[in-house]
DNA sequence: GTGGCCTGAGAAAAGCTTTTACCAACTCTT
DNA sequence: AAGAGTTGGTAAAAGCTTTTCTCAGGCCAC
């Protein structure tokens, strides 16, 4: 203890919080000793008292996600400069889990809590609605009244195709995930406006052999060939690359190809590497982590639905301007 | 307060934790009231006495990556059941960060630390070597006198090339990553008396272009070409698998290619899907996580380095036998 | 009938920090 | 020089559990 090595005890606490009247060499005094014996206050006798943990719990049912990873990293970012820890818990869709895990966080008694998941239109396996701390939600479906941070879906959507349009191209495919994800449908919507429905929507599965399989369909068809392509998401971009080039159709040159996700790890190791739309997830989670701590403080929050504007990383899928940054 | 509903506050204590002397219809009594009203025990009240916070702490270098989520996955599987819950800290090699990280687990009172990273011959940019938590490391080197537990990457790689073998295959080469991979050296040690110098090793870098980059290495030279690639990773499987395609050369046909990883978005969607070798992450997280808590409980736990077994996955990338599982 | 023992339950302390209230001593002011 | 105000610091309470100690009452035995 502080105390032992200064003066007192309760001087101490208020040495070192610059708090409560005091000399200002005993201050001193006390801040240097307390540094030189490496003293660091008790959180959870802290939190006892004030009702902060400084802790916040993260909820997740994208376990090996490639979306929970960068927001969860935004959520730390922005907290680590208050101090605050982040609990994760991952959830596979099991209530039970899930409800543990909740429970877990209020017995540690956690300031707040953010709910995250691998898409848009569902909500995770479990009740957040009547908790005694704030809820944000963060790339999963919220409830009434609560704040939930999602990406926009159809602005991205819309910077693909406009960016497709502007590069020169006119017969523009959009090869997509299944019709039942909200996601789809906000960018094939978008798709339409811009592109005005010059081709039709190819929906499928989230996989490159969908990829290849609609390039067959797409080729198959009598008349004239796509000049582009926009497709729902990494993965299927690259299986229409990979298609194409088994057909000898050069991309950028034939035929460009945009993304969905920048999912580094597919978009930069395709050939060419792929431009595509990023959802700036780590932007997401950073808000989200923000907009917990503040309701914890009790900060006041328009609830509501905010959604943050996508990106386009420009590779060599498209031709039409050499790549930047 | 459950005592408010019930009887007392010291009796309430010992009713819902089982201990203590009581009448047993009082004991009932508490304990169903507690139930009605909702109470839970707060714990951080509860970890300030008795010195436990039920908290661990994962400090990770490797924020989007592939290995520390399967490693985190198993970590919280085996402590949910205990009630512990685990902080994730993610450090991107900034030591700075990291030290303060580490300075708020401490301070949060976790039970012990678990170092997780993304090689096996780098420490994390922080010492943990005396600190007064017990600290395990898993899949990231450890201080001497430390508990750590790795991927027994010489049986793993023995696992894939005497496949190779049994399935009749001779000329195996082996295209893998840097040298200075603690990794690569003993994969490519194990791959040397197996397959007995057969062949060259090809050292390079873990992208799929290397993979590509490597077969036309190995098909440019003269004399016969190897009938089977054990690649260092799925990535540089994937390339390679790729250019075969590209020349013609029909795989597992001609060549069966197996690689390292089973990282599944490669892996399972590289046609044909690749047979591979998987570390069993989520295992060597469980077993960290199960020691962390008995080095947290003071039971003894024997320091050492502790090398966990891979496991082949077979699918169809190398022929010879019907997929299983 | 009284002393000893057992049973059931409550009182109190401890764990660590922060905050409020308080007190002693000192300095002005008049 | 005495009262008022200021200053520097301490004592104590609160926050919530758990654990140990104590106590009152009932029962049995002698």
């Amino acid at each position: 203890m502080a105390s032992a090595a200064g003066v007192s005890i309760s001087t101490a606490s208020k040495a070192l919080n610059d708090t409560g009247r005091m000399g200002a060499e005993t201050r001193e005094r006390v801040k240097r000793i307390a540094g030189e014996i490496g003293y660091r206050p008790n959180a959870l006798a802290r939190g006892l008292l004030s009702k902060r943990s400084f802790t916040i719990g993260l909820l997740t049912n994208d376990t090996y996600g490639r979306f929970t990873l960068p927001v969860m990293a935004g959520i730390s970012d922005a907290l680590v400069d208050h101090g605050v820890s982040v609990f994760l818990c991952a959830i596979e869709d099991d209530p039970d889990l899930a409800q543990i895990h909740v429970d877990a966080m209020l017995d540690k008694q956690v300031d707040g809590i953010i709910a995250t998941g691998k898409r848009l239109d569902r909500r995770l396996p479990v009740d957040l609605s009547n908790l005694h701390v704030p809820v944000v939600y963060a790339f999963t479906e919220g409830t009434q009244n609560s704040v939930t941070f999602r990406s926009d879906d159809e602005q991205g959507a819309r910077l693909a195709v406009e960016w497709l349009v502007k590069i020169g191209r006119r017969r523009i495919a959009h090869i997509t995930g299944p019709e039942d994800f909200f996601s789809v449908r906000e960018r094939a919507g978008a798709y339409h406006q811009v592109a005005g429905h010059r081709e039709p929507v190819l929906y499928g599965v989230w996989s490159e052999s969908w990829g290849h399989e609609a390039i067959e369909e797409l080729w198959k068809r009598p008349g004239e060939k796509p000049d582009a392509l926009f497709c729902g998401n990494d993965q299927i971009a690259r299986g229409a690359v990979d298609a194409l080039r088994e057909r000898g159709i050069k991309v950028p040159l034939d035929v460009s190809v945009i993304g969905f996700d920048n999912w580094e790890i597919v978009a930069a190791q395709t050939r060419p590497p792929l431009t595509t739309v990023d959802m700036e997830l780590k932007e997401l989670g950073r808000q989200a982590g923000l907009t917990v701590l503040a309701l914890a403080e009790g900060r006041p929050v328009e609830p509501g639905v905010r959604k943050l504007p996508c990106r386009l990383i420009v590779r060599q899928s498209c031709g039409g301007k050499p790549p930047r940054e």
